[in-house]
DNA sequence: GGTAGAAGTTGACGCAACGTCAAAGTCAAG
DNA sequence: CTTGACTTTGACGTTGCGTCAACTTCTACC
């Protein structure tokens, strides 16, 4: 059972030029090509090829699908479960873009200001980029959180003494050694999400919170805002944002 | 007050390439440009770049961030409703993609035979969903087998568990020596016909049943049904399909 | 005023992953 | 034998810049 070009690809939703390009480049060569140079593939091919658009939309580019490929799966369970975190990341980096364009979408259609002048005022995070690209990597460098976009100098204030506020009593907590999910912190954490509720104009979802807690201990701007530099609180904050979206908040 | 292209680009996060690439395209023009050739930018130069920048981050082209610029808001809310729903049906498919990937890890772990399109769905079918569907209908098994879309679970397992049986009788007769064409290995081997019919609806030709079973060969998807790897179990499968295709069917 | 070094300029090529012609050969059907 | 669908191999186009290269200009210091 041999298929031509056009029929593989339209089994597999992709194009002929597609195939003929990863034949190029070696990632998929066809089970046989017949003296008219016509290309054949068999079901082998097929499932390789499947295999490859899978990856290919998983986002990782022919390169290191080719080396994965050929690497020989060691363990399917493996790889299966690190697709499975790299799809949810995924997602969650498409929430955050979306309750982004939401947020700005409001904000056009109120008329209110897109823009501030001064909106690089404070949050230098140019001076992390090598940081925050290596742990992050580019895109969440490029796209981090920039809510605090398009407020006030009166609204950035007020939330600048909240944030404050709130960082202050953080540390506290964690310089009295009070647990994460003790009934006091978690208080804290309660405000905490207040605010970032009213930063966003919306209810953070239980993996953004999640995920935004991931983000303040890699991110050394955000460390900055929690307690001293190293001495843990960041990480403290992470957990009680973590027990707090397992509690109260679902996607 | 106006910035040398380095002096902006630091402060926007981004580099002096990208800037004069902006330039070049007619995206950002420099306030003024010295008798020396040096581009100079200033306060508006700036806010343009920042809003640039935002929509970039929103996944937005740079042609279509320049048509919203120029354009003014009604089009931008336009635009941003348009990417609005572009990043939901994002998500939706990612969503998909996570439900097949934790549908193939519960059945790998399981040792479940996996349904090869179920793993791919929300891969690429659902993009090309009308074309998918409009030729669905036709040749529903040469295209590759894919009959039981559209069946309840229930029904699922219970092919499943027709199907393993079915394997197992076979995987039995090979390893007791029984001859291909045997009566009761022909026996299972019709049990085998019928189930394929139920799941085609339809009995099968001749020669489908005789290249079903080259099929089960050529593909491990499907030799990973019928004994384990490599023991021939296949292959006397294939023999036994076409000794009952001869015997029984015509086309 | 000389000089080093940082920063600026304009090309021009490179990259990923194909899309899109173009010119020409091949195949299946009527 | 023609027609039309399908295939082949080039080869250039696309997006959003990165990355030299070769050269000029500005700034700082001796």
């Amino acid at each position: 059972m041999e298929w031509s070009i056009q029929q593989i690809a339209r089994e597999a939703g992709t194009t002929s030029r597609t195939l003929r390009h990863y034949g190029q480049i070696g990632l998929l060569a066809p089970a046989r090509v017949g003296r008219n140079g016509y290309r054949y593939y068999d079901q082998t091919n097929l499932v390789r090829l499947q295999r490859i658009l899978l990856l290919r939309d998983l986002g990782l580019n022919l390169d290191a699908i080719a080396r994965i490929l050929d690497a020989g799966t060691p363990d399917t369970r493996e790889a299966l479960h690190g697709h499975l975190r790299w799809l949810e990341q995924e997602r969650d980096r498409i929430d955050r873009q979306i309750a982004s364009v939401r947020t700005t979408l409001r904000k056009t259609e109120r008329g209110e200001a897109l823009m501030p002048a001064e909106v690089f005022d404070g949050f230098d995070h140019t001076r992390y980029k090598d940081e925050v690209i290596a742990r992050w990597g580019e895109d969440a460098y490029r796209s981090g959180d920039r809510w605090w976009q398009g407020l006030s100098e009166t609204e950035k204030q007020q939330f600048q003494q909240a944030q404050r506020d709130i960082g202050r009593d953080y540390a506290a907590a964690h310089a009295a050694g009070r647990p994460a999910d003790a009934a006091d912190v978690q208080a804290v954490t309660a405000r905490h999400v207040r605010w970032l509720g009213t930063a966003t104009q919306q209810t953070p979802s239980r993996t953004y919170l999640v995920g935004l807690g991931d983000m303040y201990v890699a991110d050394p701007r955000f460390a900055a805002n929690y307690g001293e530099p190293g001495d843990g609180t960041v990480e403290f904050v992470r957990d009680a944002m973590r027990v707090y979206a397992e509690r109260h908040l679902t996607d």
